[in-house]
RNA sequence: GGAGAGGUGGCCGAGUUUGGCUUAAGGCGUACGCCUGCUAAGCGUAUGAGAUUCACGUCUCCGAGGGUUCAAAUCCCUCCCUCUCCGCCA
C-alpha cells in the first residue's frame, strides 16, 4: 500500500479538481491499472473504488435528508405567513424534527465529506494513460526513434565540447558564488547569442500566427496541480514557503492556466499560444550525469508552445506541433533526431510524447532540446477548461498540447559545438547571420 | 504595508438594508423558428453547471471555509482574489 498526502490546500472554484473521468475509473479498472503500471507508477484504484462505493451510498443518504429538511421550512415557511395562535405549537414541533434531521445530517456530511476528500486526493495520483500507439516500455531503451534529418558534421581536427570553446565566457565560478552550482552564468558573445535565439525563437512562432504571451515565472500550487507538477514533482521545484508559490519548472503551467476555470466558446478554439519563460528545476538527485557545461543546469530558458483544442483534433495538433519544431532545427541547421517516447518514460500528465534531440558534435551526443507533448484532458479535467460545442450539448473538455520550441541551454551547446573553426571560433547558422549580419563569433 | 470598493450563470447585472413563493429578475450572447424579395432591425421560443439515479426525480453550487437559524446569495467569523487611492520601491 502507497501513501498519498492529504493535498488540503488544493481549491477549484468550479468544484473538486478531478483528473480521469470518473467514469473512466468505475468501467475501465483494467485500462486504468494497465496505464499506471506501463508509466512505472503506483495505482490506488481499489483504495478508490471502494471510496466511490461508500461515497454514493452516503449521498444518496444526504440527499435524502436534505430533501425532508426543505420540506419541513418550507411548511414552517407558509404556516408563518398567516399565523393564527393555534398554529406556534405546529410550527415547534416542526422546527424539531427539523432541526434533529439536521443533526442527522450533519453526522453524516461528516463521513461523506472525508470520502470525497481522500478520492479527490488519491485521483491526482492516476497518471495519464498512453495512446495505444505509444510503445509499451518500462525505460528510454523502448523509445522508438521516428525521424532523423541533417548531416552530423565532420571535421579535419578534433571537435571540442561547448565548455572548452565558451572557456570564461561561461563562468561557473560567478555564478557559483551568486547562486550555486549548476547555475549558468554566460558572458560576452555566448549571452547575445542566447538573446538572440530567444528573439529569433520568438519571431519565428509569431510568424506562425501563435499569440504572443509574457507569463509571470512564479504559480500557485492550485495552478501546479493542474497541470500535473504537484503531486509527484512537487519537490522537483523550487518552492517560496512563505506564499506557498513556485518558481515554474516550464512555462507550460502559467500558459496552460491562462483558461483554468474557463468556458470557452467553439469558436475560440484552437488556441495557439508561445511565449519565453526561464525554467527552474532542482534536479535533485542528477548530480554526477550530463552536469558539464550547459547540459543540466537548474535555471534554463525556453520558449514554449502551448495549445488548447477540441478533442477531435488533438492528435493532428501534435504532428503539426513536431512539424514545426522540426523546422526550426531545419533552419538552425543542426542535425536532429524525434522520439516516440515509450510509456515508461512518458512525463506523468502525457498520453503521447515526442523529444528532439540535436548531435552536438564536440560531445558525441545527442541533446534533447525540445518535448512535444499531448495531454487530451487529463490537464484540462485538473484545471476546468471547457469548451461549449457549436452543435450543442454537454460543456466537452478541451485538449491541451504543449511543446519546446525551443530550450536554450543544449540548443546553444549544438550551435557552439557544430559551427566550431579550428581555431575556436563559431561560425553562425546562416539564419541567424542573416538576421544579425554577424557571421562568425569570437 | 494602510484605507476603501468589490467577487452572483458563457458575459453584463439586480437581489444583501428587512433571512422564507429566489425554482437567482432583467439584459447581452447563442440556437431554432417567424417576418422582411438581400442585410440590418423586429417578433416568438429555448438556453447555467455539477453530482446521483435504469428512469421519474432528488440534491448541491451566488470567491473558499466555518458558524448562527426550522430555514442563508442575504446575518456573524476566518481566509483568498480583483480594482481604486495612499505608502514603499526597480
Amino acid at each position: 500500500m502507497y501513501s498519498y498526502p492529504i493535498s488540503d490546500r488544493i481549491h477549484s472554484s468550479t468544484g473538486r479538481i478531478i483528473m480521469l473521468d470518473r467514469a473512466l475509473l468505475r468501467n475501465e479498472t483494467d485500462r486504468v491499472r494497465l496505464a499506471a503500471e506501463n508509466k512505472g507508477e503506483p495505482c490506488p484504484i481499489d483504495e478508490w473504488l471502494e471510496l466511490d462505493e461508500r461515497r454514493r451510498r452516503l449521498l444518496g443518504e444526504t440527499e435524502e435528508l436534505r430533501r425532508r429538511r426543505n420540506e419541513l421550512s418550507n411548511e414552517v415557511s407558509s404556516l408563518k405567513k398567516d399565523m393564527d395562535g393555534d398554529q406556534a405549537k405546529l410550527i415547534y414541533n416542526l422546527s424539531r424534527e427539523s432541526k434533529e434531521t439536521g443533526r442527522r445530517l450533519a453526522a453524516i456530511e461528516k463521513d461523506l465529506k472525508a470520502a470525497e476528500t481522500r478520492m479527490s486526493d488519491i485521483e491526482l495520483y492516476f497518471p495519464n494513460i498512453p495512446d495505444p500507439d505509444v510503445p509499451v516500455g518500462n525505460d528510454e531503451s523502448f523509445n522508438r526513434i521516428v525521424k532523423s534529418a541533417g548531416e552530423k558534421p565532420s571535421f579535419d581536427f578534433n571537435p571540442l565540447p561547448h565548455w572548452e570553446l565558451l572557456g570564461e565566457l561561461l563562468d561557473s565560478e560567478a555564478s557559483g558564488s551568486i547562486t550555486g552550482s549548476n547555475f549558468i552564468l554566460l558572458r560576452g558573445w555566448a549571452a547575445w547569442l542566447q538573446r538572440i535565439l530567444i528573439s529569433w525563437m520568438m519571431d519565428f512562432n509569431s510568424n506562425a500566427g501563435m499569440e504572443e504571451v509574457w507569463v509571470p515565472f512564479i504559480a500557485n500550487r492550485k495552478s501546479m496541480t493542474s497541470t500535473g507538477q504537484i503531486p509527484k514533482l512537487e519537490y522537483d521545484m523550487y518552492h517560496i514557503e512563505k506564499d506557498d508559490l513556485f518558481l515554474i519548472p516550464t512555462g507550460e503551467v502559467p500558459l496552460t492556466n491562462i483558461y483554468s476555470d474557463s468556458i470557452l466558446q467553439d469558436k475560440d478554439l484552437p488556441i495557439r499560444l508561445f511565449g519565453y519563460s526561464p525554467c527552474f528545476r532542482r534536479e535533485a538527485g542528477s548530480y554526477g550525469k550530463d552536469t558539464r557545461g550547459l547540459n543540466r543546469v537548474h535555471q534554463f530558458e525556453k520558449v514554449e508552445m502551448v495549445r488548447m483544442v477540441k478533442p477531435e483534433n488533438s492528435e493532428v495538433a501534435l504532428e503539426e506541433m513536431t512539424a514545426h519544431v522540426g523546422e526550426m532545427l531545419e533552419l538552425l541547421n543542426l542535425p536532429y533526431r524525434v522520439s516516440l517516447l515509450a510509456t515508461g518514460d512518458l512525463s506523468f500528465a502525457a498520453s503521447k510524447c515526442y523529444d528532439f534531440e540535436v548531435w552536438s558534435a564536440g560531445q558525441e551526443k545527442w541533446l534533447e532540446v525540445s518535448s512535444v507533448s499531448n495531454f487530451r484532458g487529463f490537464q484540462s479535467r485538473r484545471g476546468g477548461i471547457r469548451y461549449r460545442p457549436a452543435a450543442g450539448g454537454k460543456l466537452q473538455y478541451v485538449h491541451t498540447l504543449n511543446g519546446s520550441g525551443l530550450a536554450l541551454p543544449r540548443l546553444m551547446a549544438a550551435l557552439i559545438e557544430n559551427g566550431q573553426t579550428e581555431s575556436g571560433r563559431i561560425v553562425l547558422p546562416e539564419i541567424l547571420a542573416e538576421r544579425t549580419g554577424i557571421e562568425i563569433l569570437g
